[in-house]
DNA sequence: TCCCATCAAT
């Protein structure tokens, strides 16, 4: 019988039918009842040297016949490997040869030793083909290591190869450490490093630079300039600034390239290289300043803008949401030669929706296509997160299809951010769809996928439906993360699935600091501020100051200001600085309580930390003193407020006006005195300075000044004023008609009250209880007649 | 086989 690859794979295809009646074949698909071991095709003696030889010429065919071979569960002998191997490499079929041994290394079933190949391939090998073989086969081998991250398993090939007499290339060498600093196992480079020699092998500028590369990233910036001078490598300095720059020692690369242009060694794209590194550096070290001079400093050696560096301190300035300056930096470049492309697109898009400005971003994106600047798909994401956070969610999916019409196929990020369109506005079906779509097209959710959907279903009240994704992903092999842990807990306490919640954050193992602090903000979420502040209180760690300020105004909002203000204190026992807004609401609570002691306190801690008090909580400090009848108090204030340039405003008059007012000599109708006669003075100067500044009158104020009009029985100047006021367009309210209606009254003016409150009855303002006082005057007055 | 490649999702 002569045996050739086609008429074996015409025997596979019948096998297929009729498995059974082969000699060589058990196809495994067919035979489900065997064991593991007897599934394998018993090759016996089979030459498979002899097909694969008889089909050198013809690498398709051997190939197609191995695969069919492996389809059915045969593995090859040591000896057809090595056969296999010789073959690939004489074809120079470099990509399958790595293939081949990925494939070998994978295959437990193989039955000889990794290793055996090496030896077998010597022997097979033709004489004067053999020791260039072996270098290539050992270098594929330990490749197909470092590709499956076995990495001891890569460097026992070395070792195992030199031993057997073959010495591997340098270039494997280096390939393997490079991948070796890419998974951080940056000691085992330098390990290897040392062993060179050993090996057999001669380090090159590259292991020189890689070695200095993994050292720099070790951050033993020492050692990697002690073995710089070993080398006159220009492109090892390179690296070597490039890891000065990643250890934040920028400063320092900045000198290093200077003593290299002046030596001469760096010049030309080496040059622009280092420089572009360098802006690298201060941009990630927030010292744009200086990334910005570099830059002007590459002009006067003559290379133009570079796109790179210019796009990192365009983007530096979008992430520290500083767009003028990132657009003042972009227009100068512009005029300098730097194109505009879609990178420094995005970071302006997406610096508009850092600062929540979505309708902003969606503008430019419009004005950017419409200049017909390529957008790729980074661009058009940030336009779907815009739109998504909008709630306008179908349009995001419109213009995802605009995208794929441009030939743009999205991936796990476009995906995600629609989803959590989608999950925003509680359209969590279309988001699940939109996961068939995505897994439709080839692409895997990954943990953040995940967790946007889980939250999205954990928010929308959906905690049965959250907790089965969050399953899941764990079986999918998705470790989910703190993130994805915060966003369950606080999304079932948004939709107060306060149990389900709770019961989630007990399941979790390890609960980090973050989740104690999510189960707080869910709390408080929920209206539960209390249990929120127990939990909180237990904590001994600091948390994120978003943390403290939702606990905190929701503890003020339900009137547990003790708690709020153990709040702060445990602010400031971790150094975090409670901001302007806390201290603001903090003192304005407590002046609703007329508490102007703690209230003041709290105010001068704020100033002392170098917080200066706005317009609103200056006001409120104010009322209180007034109100307290401390006028000295309020006075002395007022006047700080002006010191710091803070202006007063409508309300800040009224309250001292109001406040003169009712303690002018004139209210009190025979009372005159001294003190009377200052406050007098007083009023006025208040009332002056207040017309002076321009601000126009308010309804409230009106009304203060109505009422006491009414009050010294000037009724006719109390009614003009009030026409005033509407004429001014403003609407008076309940306590204006009050003021009037009373001061008619009082005055016995029945007929003109009683209009007056019909007028007020025919609009839809509610009565209060000083108004239905003033009805029964009115009611008793009228009686009396 | 070296240095460099910038932007997007919880």
């Amino acid at each position: 019988m002569r045996f050739s690859p086609t008429m074996l794979l015409s025997q596979l295809r019948l096998g297929r039918r009729a498995a059974s009646s082969r000699r060589f074949f058990a196809v495994s698909a067919l035979s489900p009842n065997l064991s593991d071991s007897e599934q394998h095709l018993k090759v016996g003696n089979f030459d498979f040297n002899r097909v694969l030889n008889s089909s050198r010429n013809d690498p398709n065919l051997a190939l197609s016949f191995l695969g069919q071979l492996k389809q059915h569960g045969v593995s090859l002998n040591v000896n057809a490997y090595a056969t296999l191997v010789i073959l690939l490499s004489s074809w120079g079929l470099d990509r399958k040869l790595d293939s081949v041994l990925v494939e070998l290394i994978g295959n437990e079933k193989r039955g000889f030793c990794v290793m055996d190949l090496i030896a077998s391939i010597g022997e097979e090998a033709e004489e004067d083909k053999r020791s260039l073989l072996l270098v290539r086969v050992s270098s594929a081998l330990a490749k197909a290591y470092v590709s499956l991250r076995m990495f001891d398993e890569a460097i026992d090939v070395l070792f195992q190869s030199n031993r057997l007499g073959c010495v591997p290339s340098i270039k494997a060498c280096n390939f393997l450490m490079n991948r070796l600093i890419e998974f951080g196992k940056t000691d085992m480079v330098v390990a290897l490093f040392r062993q060179l020699k050993q090996l057999g092998l001669d380090a090159n500028g590259y292991t020189y630079a890689i070695v200095v590369k993994a050292l720099c990233r070790k951050g033993d910036l020492e050692a990697a300039a002690k073995l710089l001078e070993m080398t006159p490598i220009v492109f090892a300095y390179t690296t070597f600034i490039e890891g000065l720059c990643a250890n934040q020692k920028t400063e320092q690369a900045v000198v290093l390239v200077k003593e290299l242009i002046d030596m001469k060694a760096l010049a030309g794209n080496d040059l622009e290289t280092a420089y572009s590194m360098v802006v690298r550096g201060f941009c990630n070290e927030m010292k744009i300043e200086a990334a910005e001079s570099v830059i002007l400093e590459m002009e006067k050696a003559g290379i133009g803008p570079n796109v790179y560096a210019c796009s990192l301190i365009i983007d530096r300035h979008c992430k520290n949401m500083n767009l003028p300056e990132a657009m003042g930096f972009l227009n100068a470049m512009l005029e300098k030669g730097l194109k505009l492309n879609c990178v420094i697109v995005s970071s302006i898009l997406q610096c508009h929706c850092k600062m929540k400005e979505y309708m902003e971003a969606l503008q430019k994106f419009k004005e950017f296509k419409d200049r017909k600047i390529f957008l790729d798909r980074v661009c058009y994401n940030v336009a779907f997160d815009a739109l998504s956070k909008l709630g306008r969610v179908e349009e995001a999916i419109e213009l995802l299809h605009e995208m794929m019409d441009k030939g743009m196929v999205p991936d796990v990020i476009n995906y995600t951010t629609l989803l959590d369109g989608y999950c925003l506005r509680g359209k969590v079906v279309d988001a699940l769809d939109l996961i068939d779509d995505m897994r439709g097209s080839g692409i895997s959710p990954d943990v953040i996928t995940y967790t946007v959907l889980a939250g999205g279903f954990a928010r929308n009240g959906h905690a049965k439906e959250a907790l089965v994704i969050y399953e899941t992903m764990k079986a999918e092999g998705l470790k989910p993360n703190a993130v994805t842990h915060n966003v369950m807990i606080e999304g079932l306490c948004s939709a107060r699935k306060i149990e389900e919640a709770e019961d989630f954050f007990m399941s979790l193992e390890n609960k980090c600091p973050e989740n104690y602090c999510s189960l707080v903000k869910g709390y408080c979420e929920s209206g539960l501020s209390k249990k929120a502040f127990r939990l909180f209180i237990e904590q001994e760690f600091p948390m994120r100051k978003s943390v403290y300020f939702k606990l905190f105004t929701n503890l003020c909002i339900e009137g547990y200001l003790d708690k709020a203000l153990a709040v702060m204190e445990r602010m400031w026992v971790y150094g975090i600085e409670p901001g302007r807004s806390m201290y603001g609401i903090m003192i304005g609570e407590l002046c609703r309580l007329n508490n102007a002691t703690e209230a003041q306190l709290l105010f001068d801690t704020m100033v002392t930390r170098g917080l200066i008090p706005n317009l609103i909580t200056y006001t409120i400090m104010i009322h209180t003193y007034c109100r307290l009848n401390e006028l000295q108090k309020a006075d002395d204030l007022f006047e700080d407020m002006k010191q710091r340039g803070i202006k007063p405003d409508v309300v800040t008059y009224t309250v001292l006006l109001d406040k003169y007012l009712k303690l002018d000599p004139e209210h009190h109708e025979t009372s005159c005195s001294v003190r009377g006669e200052v406050r007098k003075r007083k009023t006025s100067e208040v009332w002056r300075e207040f017309t002076a500044a321009g601000i126009g009158l308010d309804v409230v104020c009106y009304t203060v000044l109505i009422d006491r009009q009414c009050k010294i029985h000037n009724l006719e100047y109390a009614t003009k004023l009030f026409d005033r006021m509407i004429n001014s367009g403003l609407e008076p309210d309940m306590v204006t008609y009050t003021a009037l209606i009373s001061g008619y009254c009082r005055k016995g003016y029945i007929d003109k009250a009683v209009t007056f409150f019909t007028e007020l009855s025919r609009k839809d303002i509610s009565p209060t209880g000083d108004l239905v006082a003033a009805a029964v005057k009115i009611a008793t007055l009228n009686e009396g007649l």
